[in-house]
DNA sequence: CGAAACACCGAAAACGTTTTCGATTTTACA
DNA sequence: TGTAAAATCGAAAACGTTTTCGGTGTTTCG
């Protein structure tokens, strides 16, 4: 049972392989008759063209990479879940790889899509990342390249992100409306741009409101987890300080808070409300449930992706790419965790 | 900036081809010297072979296809990660998939990855999927091919399952133990079979310990969702028929039976004990903690890939191959929505 | 009728690698 | 020194496709 070639049916129908060539990707120059014959042999053979020789001679192979922190995340899933589709509509596969928040990891990834000559690389920064020589190598190469989420605002690429600023400042905002009078800010790690920007965000929110800006009332998670929520949660209870608000950075940690805040019977959202980011599954089925940013992950996969392919049909013709921002809208989602006085 | 070639090589070299590609791949027959010098420039040129040219010499592309029903799933999510993390430890790269329980869908994507001419292809079945014209292809192209979690026992492929019939056992048999005498059971959808087998574990659990079975007490999930979980726990509640313990198909559906029951102040667990099925994240982080059976997503995802592995050398040798089924094992998580009397 | 236009086809190169097999050179040893 | 063995190399085919370019044969039309 082998695999039907452009030559085999050359050689039964007595013709060239070019013609056959031709006639299965409608040429001009095939008659109607042998076009005809062409196709119903090829179709009796269930002839399918070999994708190798195709990439070798074509030189593209129709295939993208996508490099991602992890997928066990629910932001992520919900990227990839963008990307796929929308690549599997334009006739492209995707290749998922995680960097697990290790720089080391994420270059031996990168060097895996460049050697397997993917057509185009789409990219969230790990932590650790910044503009280093396996990203330059990318640029230079000349492979379509976006970034999204986590971006480096130096490595000059197509990017889509939210305005994560911007998000924050309105999560904040949110939690003065309702009142709030002094509130905590339990920021990410140190370095990733999605982490300075929300805290950017809350400063601001607050000097917007007049009230004075306290880095004692900022908490610094050296790991993004539950856990580290609930020791959060600990600390502001035993400090005592009198907060009643709390902007989390993202859902996994503010459930922590609630969590602990629960277990000690704090009222949320009365004495102290909450406001998570990213809407993940978790806070519309916890109690109370928690007020958070959404963030549009599947739009976000399908923006990379349309950017992407605008950079691969772009240089396919020769042409310069002008990299493009695409930002997209965040909303705050109102629930129990923040709606004092059933507002 | 053109890629360097072996021919480059070569001509520069004033040495053969033949001569450059056997030196780089350590063949006996080439001489210190010239290997030396053939390693040092094909470095100066950062050398990479073509991936294109060598899958199509070679006849495969180190690359194999993963189709789930969706990603956005935090079992499906934790499979992935291990077949990734697998895969790329034996040089193969992943591209998935998503069949979003269609039957169309799935057929669409096999087909693409056969045409891809991937080395082997993973998948778990969407609950339409049967022993269908699209595996049969995979099966009688001898593409290796192995199944994970949702499985078709018709299909002649090694396999990698958990006993879903026993960990059912097991979940309802703990909720006997921590004194249910009234057990209702929420299963999944009608065709799947790890639906079919936790449905028959439950029966089996109650017929062990001389508990009648009553079909007045099984309700059939239309979807798999949370809501469809605060509609049957709803509907318990009315029918009032003095249940007090839930073996629920799944952690999202359990969660919602666990609000509404929160909602209209049922006591969990010692009014109604609830318990799910496959750990999902938020099953820790909710009040009442939610008991659960564990399912390790990521030991599913390594044992497929090695077991497709397995077959891929195996048919490379030219070998027939043996089907393998690996069985996972799994386990009772117990938290607070099973733990009666603090036991 | 002759030339130009057109319709149809195929030879061959190219993509870059791997591998077989034979050729040549060097070494070893009697 | 002669010969067998070992070491080193390269020509060439093969993988299957795409595409250029030129070559027939046929039609059209002045």
């Amino acid at each position: 049972m082998k695999e039907a070639t452009l030559k085999e049916i050359a050689t039964t129908l007595g013709i060239s392989i070019t013609t056959v060539s031709k006639a299965l990707k409608n040429y001009p120059d095939v008659s109607e008759k042998t076009r005809k014959a062409v196709v119903a042999l090829a179709e009796e053979l269930h002839y399918m063209p070999n994708s190798f020789a195709v990439n070798l001679r074509t030189k593209e192979s129709k295939t993208i990479g996508l490099i991602i922190p992890e997928v066990v995340h629910h932001f992520f899933s919900g990227v990839v879940n963008g990307i796929i589709a929308e690549a599997e509509k334009h006739g492209y596969l995707v290749i998922i790889l995680q960097s697990n928040e290790s720089l080391e990891l994420e270059k031996k990834q990168v060097a895996l899509l460049i050697n397997k000559r993917v057509d185009g690389i789409i990219m969230s920064l790990s932590n650790e990342s910044n503009n280093d020589a396996h990203i330059k190598e990318i640029l230079q190469k000349e492979i379509p390249f976006v970034q999204f989420d986590k971006i480096s605002k130096l490595i000059p690429s197509s990017k889509v992100i939210i305005n994560d600023q911007k998000a924050a400042m309105e999560a904040v905002q949110h939690l003065i409306d309702m009142g709030c009078k002094k509130i905590a800010h339990i920021r990410g790690l140190e370095n990733p741009q999605n982490s300075i920007d929300r805290f950017l965000g809350y400063k601001k929110a607050l000097e917007k409101n007049g009230i004075p800006f306290d880095s004692k009332l900022v908490y610094s998670c050296k790991s993004i987890t539950f856990e580290q929520g609930v020791e959060f949660a600990k600390q502001i209870l035993e400090e005592d300080k009198g907060i009643d608000g709390v902007f989390v950075i993202t859902d996994l940690v503010a459930v922590g808070v609630l969590a602990y805040f629960n277990e000690k019977g704090v009222q949320v959202p009365n004495q102290i409300a909450v406001i998570g980011f990213s809407n993940w599954l978790v806070s519309q089925v916890i109690t109370p449930k928690l007020s958070t940013v959404d963030q549009p992950s599947y739009e976000m996969g399908v923006a990379a992706f349309a950017l992407l392919l605008e950079e691969i049909l772009c240089r396919k013709e020769g042409k310069v790419f002008e990299p493009k921002i695409i930002e997209l809208k965040t909303g705050v989602i109102v629930r129990e965790s923040t709606m004092k006085n059933g507002q």
